[in-house]
DNA sequence: GATTATCTGTGAGCTGGTTCACAAAGATGA
DNA sequence: TCATCTTTGTGAACCAGCTCACAGATAATC
């Protein structure tokens, strides 16, 4: 889904869609919008966290890079959701960096024109709450996931879950996920490397349970998959 | 420290302390205590969370259990904090089960009671806030460092991180790490095997680094571990 | 004081996953 | 259309950390 129209956005959101339309029209007055180029960074690790954002079109991904370079990928930010609201409303440096991973249009926030905002609308207080809290679970299962699933467990709940928000139906039968992500990427997802992905997934294939393209994986055995995470899961 | 009037508690709390004289005594009115026997679960996962709790004395483990046993330690609390507010704000259940470490006194605060609060005062909303984004931080940092870490790092960090918050300094020289922590659950905090700690311990303690004793370690040598982490972070 | 339960210490062997080193097959763009 | 860059596929060697299997030490309990 595209938002044209930066109203849209908002309204359609969790986040601010509560909001009546005096306040939002006051909301929208204070926000700019943001173009970035395929690959080019919005912030890095240790950057002063003096605003958040909302993705209008492309995508954007939240990683850490070690010094030696190895990176993991945190998570993946979607046309309609938000992100960076952590050092928004701490005020605290930026964990991660922010990194487009296509051609994207971004509105942004500022952290002195929202903080006002919250501090006059505690149901929006609620709203950023909720967020947080969904945030907090996301992180903590990828805590609990490193430590209990092996490398196959975790790519089948992940490609699972990818196929959940992402997921096109084929023609053919068959979910694609409609993203273009490298297996690379994939790898950096789970914090593991790009040829145990790989090998992994020549598993599955062979097993005709998915198909492989160039940045592109189909699944075709739903429930295969979800074996595989079950018996990992309860061991 | 140990609380032992539930008013000092929720005025010497970062997340409570704001709130005036008025509001404070509204919601002690609304607070129940509850006493927890040492190894006594107060919740486990997929329990309903209708309340959050504060610790008075003791203190509370916060862990996730693979259905084949495995056991990781996402949190320790100790007295003067709070835990159980994400399932309390959200209305969704828990994630992890919460066991006391030690004959333990809770404040248990109900989400009916709570909510209403938090739409009355936004101040209380900014600070709540602010406990949830460093929770984000804490749980991020776990996914980065199982990661990038290896072992040794990851338990050089730890322990410097414990006798940071509950050091005591030694008359002898060193810090003791002053919880009764078993090498156990000390591998629990990082997804790791009881063995694998020993054996590393072990190895500092040859070095001089530090010394062991059941349920303690005293850092010798802070500087050291500091290396070892350094070490480990750049490559 | 004797018994039981909980922790610590340690070696041997195994293994899941990593790194390294290529080859081949799309994309991209000049 | 040719050259370049990115992504995929695969095999070989290696190794950090795990499991298993004990022995000894320290607390707790009766």
């Amino acid at each position: 889904m595209v938002f044209h129209d930066k109203k849209a956005l908002l309204t359609n959101s969790d986040l601010l869609g509560s909001l009546d339309d005096d306040m939002l029209d006051k909301l929208l007055s204070m926000i700019v919008t943001r173009k970035l180029d395929k690959n080019e960074t919005l912030f890095v690790k240790g950057d002063p966290g003096d605003s958040f954002f909302g993705v209008q079109q492309g995508n954007i991904k939240i990683v850490t890079t070690s010094p030696n370079g190895k990176e993991v990928t945190l998570n993946i930010i979607e046309e309609g959701q938000f992100f960076g609201e952590i050092a928004m409303l701490d005020g605290l440096d930026r964990t991660a960096d922010a990194i487009a991973m296509s051609k994207t249009e971004l509105l942004v926030i500022q952290r002195r024109d929202f903080i006002p905002f919250l501090e006059k609308h505690p149901k929006l207080c609620i709203q950023v709450m909720q967020l947080l809290c969904h945030r907090v679970r996301l992180t903590s299962e990828m805590v609990e996931d490193a430590a209990f699933l092996p490398l196959d467990g975790r790519l089948a709940k992940r490609l699972l879950n990818l196929a959940d928000l992402y997921g096109e139906d084929q023609p053919g039968g068959g979910v694609l996920i409609g993203l273009n992500l490298p297996q690379q990427e994939l790898a950096r997802m789970m914090g593991t490397s790009r040829e145990s992905v790989n090998k992994q997934l020549q598993v599955w294939r062979n097993n005709g349970w998915i198909e492989l393209a160039r940045g592109k994986v189909t699944i075709k055995d739903h429930d295969a998959l979800q074996g595989v995470l079950d018996d990992a899961e309860l061991e």
